[in-house]
DNA sequence: GCCAACGTTGGC
DNA sequence: GCCAACGTTGGC
């Protein structure tokens, strides 16, 4: 039986000389592994199947260049060799048409309060709904 | 390459 | 439990 809660909002964030948009798509999917914070792993474990995910590249151009979906909730994250850390599996649904740069976000007062401004130096965290329709409607606009 | 912000560690 | 030192992240 289907659940019907509606999907939540988040947003990761990666180098792409890590991990970039292009590589994730090629593999058509990933396990989002190696967050070692616990603010972001806390995020990661409140991820559901569907919810929808922004994809951001940090320090190189940094900007968000796509939207993920959450296909596996949070479960142990295999490479962790100690301590309890949590992986979810994402997949690619599109990339954005346009780059949604952070110059772009924080020129945006409608975003002034987004947590990737507010907390710069987290990995994952949350979006809200308007927020994530937002930067969406940015990049495909 | 630099530096500010912030999380973590360890001494006390 | 406090706080200084240190390491890392990430913007510029």
């Amino acid at each position: 039986m289907k659940k019907s809660t509606s999907p939540s909002y988040w947003l990761v964030k990666q180098e792409p000389i890590a991990y970039s948009w292009s590589t994730f798509v090629k593999d058509g999917g990933t396990e989002w592994t190696g967050v070692r914070n616990f603010q972001a792993r806390n995020n990661l474990r409140a991820m559901k199947k569907g919810d929808q995910v922004l994809f951001y590249h940090s320090v190189v151009n940094p900007s968000v260049v796509g939207v993920a979906e959450v296909t596996q909730a949070a479960y142990p994250d295999p490479t962790a060799t100690e301590g309890d850390w949590s992986a979810v599996k994402l997949k690619p649904l599109h990339a954005l048409k346009n780059l949604v740069t952070l110059a772009d976000i924080k020129k945006d007062a409608r975003l002034a309060d987004i947590a990737l401004l507010k907390q710069s130096r987290l990995s994952v965290m949350p979006l809200t709904e308007k927020e994530f329709e937002m930067i969406v409607e940015k990049g495909n606009g």
